[in-house]
DNA sequence: TTGTAGGCGTTATCAC
DNA sequence: GTGATAACGCCTACAA
């Protein structure tokens, strides 16, 4: 049986064709008689051949595959997209995710993935701007995400400066003066786009958020650490935006430590509106992204570059979800202890 | 410049030797004079030459890539075990990720990644087990992760049953005598055997968990709406276990909206330990996962497989994660109202 | 030690 | 319509 054995001259001769027509039956070429393309059909599936993928890329066609490079796989975020990517692209290509996690060799993974898509979408800082610019001068179609444009290389991103300011100004409305940023802008681009929008935001209402407390990575205990450090170094923000909702998670670890009420000691912002982020309590002030849809529109931007067509970069829209963690008396906060009305399972 | 070109005849023409000698400078091979070795080192790296991953792989040796393919990549689950996977995995070959999503095309996806590694790992309820034994019979060195064996197919999987078994007790001793399961099963092999396990360990005490309340997916809204729907459909449990701490913290959604506080009124269970599992109101109690760890041993069982080794199937420890949302006055759990001390960060 | 030549399984360009 | 046959870029006996 072992059916990866079976190659077209088997089909061939079992069909009474030379190879040449079992390639054109399968590629649905309309020159074939159609008793010719009855029998091969049968052939094939009687012997249940599949064409080797590896030889057909080869012959200098396709890859039938499409490659798609994350810094890493955690958190409410990337799951989404790669389900938006898949429902998208996943009918016509199969599709190769890469998690870099910043390794050294990331460089060569992303090289050697290359080789096997016919195209290959970017996010954040995964990979550096002369690799990106390699693989485009190399005829590959790239489409960046949610990371810095590279020449014209088209960019689905979302917007983090609109939401950024929007969340500060907010939180200076509820009156706190002593704002300080938490995460580590060196590592992710987009996150460095909001927290220069935010401290934009501030100073122009008068507030220095000073230095960034800066975290180790993106997760809770990378939050709590950090924030308890900054405590103990005497830093006492009143308020505090996270660069994600994780970390956000982390102050609220940090503050039960400290002996902090987040809401009314502390106010807390994160970033990406996680799924168990409105069952905090307080429920968590947030930004939501559509995550899904950046991956619906960065593989169908993939698909057409495919296909020979032109693509556009798009910033798509974020939306503010606010609940109680930006402070008492929130006018935009609903009124539930647990505020939970928002669906998480996004459009 | 564009290196994508470049072939080895050119690195041989350069270095003035043959295409033979190219590849076995590539590949070490011993048999090589020191001189013509550097020689042909100069030429490769003068030309950027990197030999062509497809061809080499048509030639008839190694794809240099390992598959793992799972279910679903959302929630807090697969990427700790894609991470574990890649650090062990990784500097040896790529790794091409795929999730299903119980998508009809999924058996289409999986034989075309076959065709593109060396070996695989699957998690879940995936792959059925004609396709796995196919897989196998073609000669393909697969591992399976968190799913019920297949022939003489090595698993590595967590202990679902013991937990499961001491998480029914639990809940138990605390009085509780009508609790129900939450999750769907049918779709979750692991799922089943908690639920086979809970079920087997509540009716030993006189518990009967009823027929468990179907959800239509694992995500936090799925566990919010079956619980309202069978509490207006008149089920009163005072306790349920969830498949997971999504779910689980649906039910604490659901609990707000009927008017039921979790921990007093309504006990509550939930599976992996998510990072946010402590910082909700109160703190749920769930089991934590060795989940970096499925992922390292899943990859060197598949490396010691390509090796041509022998891999025997393991069952890694889980660990109970006792908060406050089993029930008042805990023997087992924390003193805190916010209990925060485990770390998330994991082994 | 090094080179020659025949695959690996398709695709695609020619003739017929 | 259909069939040889030359790529595609590399590996690897087998010779030299």
């Amino acid at each position: 049986m072992t059916p990866g054995k079976v190659t077209v001259y088997d089909v061939a001769g079992e069909a009474g064709v030379s190879i040449a027509t079992v390639s054109r039956v399968l590629r649905d070429h309309p020159n074939v008689a159609d008793g010719t393309r009855d029998r091969v059909k049968q052939a094939i599936d009687a012997l249940g051949w599949r064409p080797n993928q590896t030889a057909r890329a080869l012959a200098g066609k396709t890859n039938d595959a499409i490659g798609i490079v994350f810094p890493d796989l955690s958190g409410p975020y990337y799951a989404e997209v790669i389900r938006g990517f898949e429902r998208t692209s996943g009918h016509r290509s199969a599709v190769h995710i890469l998690a870099t996690h910043e390794r050294p060799s990331a460089h060569d993974h992303v090289r050697g993935l290359a080789e096997r898509v016919d195209g290959m979408v970017v996010m954040g800082q995964t990979v550096d701007d002369e690799l990106v610019a390699e693989l485009v001068a190399d005829g590959l179609p790239v489409v960046l995400l949610a990371r810095p444009a590279v020449g014209s290389t088209p960019v689905v991103a979302t917007d983090n400066a609109g939401s950024a300011r929007a969340l500060a100004d907010h939180l200076v409305d509820h009156g706190h003066d002593t704002v300080a940023l938490l995460g580590d802008p060196d590592h992710a681009p987009d996150v460095e786009e909001r927290f220069t929008a935010m401290r934009g935001a501030l100073e122009a209402r008068d507030v220095d958020p000073g230095e960034p407390i800066l975290t180790r990575g993106f997760e809770v205990e990378d939050g709590a650490i950090a924030m308890i450090e900054a405590w103990e170094a005497g830093r006492r923000p009143r308020a505090v935006m996270a660069a994600n909702d994780q970390l956000a998670a982390g102050i609220y670890r940090a503050a039960d430590a400290i002996g902090l009420a987040i809401g009314t000691d502390l106010a807390v912002t994160g970033w990406d509106d996680h799924d168990l982020a409105g069952l905090l309590h307080p429920g968590l002030t947030t930004v939501a992204q559509p995550m899904r849809t950046l991956g619906t529109r960065a593989a169908n931007a993939v698909l057409t570059l495919l296909a020979g067509g032109q693509v556009d970069s798009v910033v798509l829209e974020t939306e503010l979800v606010v609940r109680d963690s930006c402070g008492p008396d929130c006018p935009l906060a609903p009124p539930l202890p647990h505020p939970s009305s928002r669906s998480t399972t996004g459009g």
